[in-house]
DNA sequence: ATTACTGCAAAGCATTTGCAAATGC
DNA sequence: GCATTTGCAAATGCTTTGCAGTAAT
């Protein structure tokens, strides 16, 4: 159901993402700029997952070039707007992953050819949610990451 | 049940470790050294998890001395004979626990004080051995974090 | 005797930061 | 006009590496 083979994110989706990003950023009484827009639409047209340096790389070439500080620097206001997560699993880097107007998933990780899979299981989420009440733990997020071998590479 | 309060680790337990990593290191023609048993020490005395440089500030002190670079080496050392594992979560940096002797579990962690707390279930591994098999993955491991506020802190 | 291991200090590298110039409000 | 943001380049801090000396087999 995606739009079109070369950018997996709808025009529709990019005003989406902005206009809350825009609203994050005023709420806190910070400013509404094109580098910031310019970092969120570059950081959703990547669709997957991408590490800050990539990003900053690819947002430095180009007419609408972004500086590698700032590129580091709107990461983690998207971060704190809750339009991006940061993911932590694989190598010292961290990865992010657009979270707007996704659903919640898991990831398996495929250790042979580094495949991404996503999936979702609504009973493991009870079973989290259960073990947390046992534990008086109040939870905020959770991540799952299963690692082996894909269905592929097998 | 553990020994005493100062070191967790139990000398019978060190020595297993111990054992054990000697004959990895052997199989693989590598050498057995002093100063890899005293990584292996201090790795496994710090009980729950460290940091690489924590533990390479630790030892580079004292009578026992060993080098920066020495304790990254060994540390990956004991990644691949599975004695201590890696785990990267929270900051930028690698996380690591000893695995020796542990039985499997998933975490917890506060988002106020930082505490990490271990808990397993297994409801939760079975519903994870099903997804598996539904996505036609074959797992070698899993790690679930549970992001959160604990009891204390609440 | 060989070959691997260690310590040291230097190099790497993603990320962060300081500061002057640019830009939003 | 004033405060925030940006670009640039230099600094940071953990981690890795090269090399000469040391130790294990």
């Amino acid at each position: 159901m995606t739009a079109d083979p070369t950018s997996s994110v709808t025009q529709t989706l990019l005003q989406e993402a902005w206009d809350e990003f825009r609203s994050f950023i005023k709420r806190r009484g910070d400013r509404v700029t094109e580098t910031r827009r310019i970092v969120l639409e570059r950081a959703l047209q990547r669709g997957g997952h991408f590490q800050a340096d990539e990003l900053a790389r690819d947002v430095s070439r180009g007419s609408d070039r972004v500086s590698r500080g700032t590129v580091y620097r709107t990461l983690a206001l998207l971060v704190e707007a809750g339009l991006v997560r940061e993911i932590r699993d694989r190598d010292t880097h961290v990865h992010y992953e657009p979270v707007f107007n996704r659903p919640h998933h898991e990831h398996m990780i495929c250790e042979t050819c580094g495949a991404f899979i996503e999936f979702d299981d609504e009973a493991i989420h009870s079973l989290i949610h259960d073990a947390c009440k046992r534990m008086e733990f109040a939870e905020t997020s959770h991540r799952l990451v299963i690692f082996g071998t894909c269905k592929k590479c097998q």
